[in-house]
DNA sequence: ACCCGGTGGGGTGAAAGCTCATAAGCTTT
């Protein structure tokens, strides 16, 4: 590795070695518990405040302040700085080829398998193991039959259909590094209209010396490979991830026509373009022409553009060609959320499961974003991996809360539960210990594979106990990764607006959970919403902003989502 | 490998259920 990636590793870059090596270690068959100290270590880098790389620079500290850093990682860390590798992880990358950590991802198979088919095949690839499964040599070996030869086909195919994607916090992160460094530019695209996942960024940038940007963009240090370096674009890849990230240069006079153009959706375009050509002009990604005299009636600005066209600004989340022209037309676009809407974050967690800080950081934490108040709502006890709470803790969790805001913290915390949803639709901790809490936020977290009809019917069941008042992550997707489980929306919707049960819009980057449609299939049947991030540690408060994203993609007002709301007006809300 | 607490060594998140196969691996946050 080059002396430039030395200067420029992020605590994510750390972190993705360390838990790549213990993937690689667990593929080894190694030592359990030095496996999860490689793994603490990862999620302790990540979430440390300051910059790895500062302290490492610095002979006055050391990164073994970071709880969970000791002199062996500390050590590796080091390494890492020098050469962007460290010895451990070598000579796992020389037992095991890094393609073998992609087998990982392939759901059905975990290490021991993958460390089975490597021995006995010496095949360490997606295609290979395509061409074992297919040749029906996966069933030669032990503990392993044609069922698993289908479901491993069928998660190939899953895993190539989401391959080239990227979620949006990803892309979010690294548009703002690139316009930091640029100094300049504007996301387009897909990003800019908030979707969960992106193919590649699209960046616009206008005036100034277009050659000098364009030569200063393709020598970022997370560049991998320049696909391309012109007079008026470039396009690179970004990081070992690869995300394609294209720079344009503009001229101002076309910005607003550029913006528009590469801001998309497709379906959009093709409406605005369509109503242009009704009116006896053109649109494209220079500008809004008279048809008659090629007359240029507006482009530096989409404002300029969208009124010309007899139609107000239309926010980019709604741009997806679904009834925002016509809502346009008629001046019933919505007044969409803002971020400055939201008052508090009603699902997190904390060490009293499987969270990383405690009661009093996360309330401060909260506190710093200008919040009046969170929830608190760490699991309950059929979700034992995670230590959930059985009836007792929920008690004494409850009564603790009373005594501590008494006691005074930062912001208001509300005593809660993220309660499991058992199999039959039961909850999974006792009314009386429930009815302690300010709020219950009802989840799945198991039996996701349930058919459709039981599904719905597990569902309504929750629905009904009166002391649930949240639906967490509705739908169980988890981006990239797995699909929503089966069930009746309408029916649940329904239900949940019956009971007064809010829609979470779980915010964090991984589930965007429920997507913009299903909002807006629940705001037409009467539910009203949360948008909560479900943070495991402090930082993950930040990701508010994505769940608003998506909710602003369902057509969402302040005034549909419970959490604009003010604490006491809050809690009568919610009893 | 880390942490604690004490110079040698022990403990380390915490099941439960499913699938596929017949004891073990994988998934769930």
């Amino acid at each position: 590795m080059t002396a430039t990636m030395v200067s420029t590793m992020e605590n994510t870059d750390y972190a993705r070695l360390l838990e790549e090596t213990a993937d690689l270690m667990e593929i080894a068959g190694e030592d359990g518990f030095r496996i999860r100290s490689y793994r603490t270590a990862a999620a302790a880098v990540e979430g440390f405040l300051e910059r790895v790389d500062d302290v490492l620079k610095d002979p006055t500290r050391k990164v073994t302040e970071i709880p969970g850093v000791g002199k062996g990682i500390a050590f590796a860390l080091e390494e890492i700085h020098r050469r962007g590798s460290f010895e451990r992880r070598d000579e796992m990358l020389e037992k095991y080829p890094p393609t073998a950590l992609e087998l990982l991802k392939i759901q059905g198979l975990g290490p021991k398998s993958i460390r089975a088919i490597l021995e006995a095949y010496r095949v360490s690839t997606i295609d290979g193991l395509e061409r074992l499964c297919k040749e029906h040599k996966l069933q030669l070996l032990p503990r392993m039959g044609a069922k698993l030869e289908e479901k491993v086909l069928r998660s190939i195919a899953s895993y190539r259909k989401r391959a080239g994607r990227f979620l949006l916090d990803f892309a979010t992160r690294t548009a703002e590094e690139l316009i930091t460094y640029l100094g300049a530019g504007e996301a387009a695209g897909s990003v800019r209209r908030g979707r969960e996942t992106v193919g590649d960024l699209d960046l616009l940038v206008s005036g100034g010396d277009a050659a000098a940007m364009l030569d200063h963009f393709v020598k970022h240090p997370r560049v991998s490979e320049v696909l391309g370096h012109g007079e008026n674009k470039a396009s690179v890849k970004i990081g070992v991830e690869g995300l394609q990230v294209d720079l344009r240069t503009l001229p101002s006079e076309s910005y607003g026509a550029a913006m528009q153009y590469f801001t998309g959706s497709k379906n959009h375009n093709v409406a605005l373009r369509t109503r242009a050509v009704k009116m006896g002009l053109t649109l494209n990604e220079y500008g809004l022409y008279r048809v008659s005299d090629e007359v240029c009636v507006a482009s530096a600005t989409e404002a300029d553009i969208y009124q010309a066209l007899g139609l107000p600004w239309i926010p980019p989340e709604l741009r997806e060609g679904q009834g925002e022209m016509e809502a346009a037309e008629r001046g019933e676009l919505p007044r969409l959320i803002e971020g400055s809407d939201i008052r508090g974050d009603l699902h997190m967690h904390t060490t009293e499961t499987d969270g990383r800080a405690s009661l009093e950081e996360m309330a401060e934490a909260a506190h710093s974003r200008g919040y009046e108040y969170v929830a608190i709502t760490d699991h309950s006890k059929a979700l034992a991996m995670a230590n959930g709470l059985d009836e007792a803790r929920v008690v004494a969790f409850a009564r603790q809360v009373r005594e501590r805001n008494q006691a005074g913290l930062p912001v208001r915390v509300f005593s809660g539960l993220e309660c499991d949803i058992r199999r039959d639709g039961a909850m999974d901790i006792e009314n009386d210990a429930l009815a302690e809490l300010d709020v219950v936020v009802a989840s799945v977290h198991s039996y996701m594979n349930m058919e459709p009809a039981e599904m719905t019917d597990r569902l309504l069941r929750a629905l009904e106990c009166p002391h649930v008042k949240i639906l967490g992550h509705p739908t169980g997707r988890v981006l990239l990764h797995r699909d929503s489980f089966p069930f009746d929306f309408e029916a649940v919707a329904i239900a949940a607006a019956k009971n007064g049960v809010a829609m979470e819009i779980n915010a964090s980057p991984e589930r965007l959970d429920i997507h913009a449609t299903l909002i807006r299939i629940a705001k037409a049947k009467g539910c009203r919403f949360v948008i909560s991030t479900d943070a495991h540690h402090p930082k993950h408060l930040g990701n508010m902003r994505y769940g608003v994203l998506t909710a602003r993609r369902g057509w969402l007002e302040a005034s549909d989502v419970i959490n604009t709301r003010g604490a006491a007006d809050l809690l009568s809300t919610l009893a």
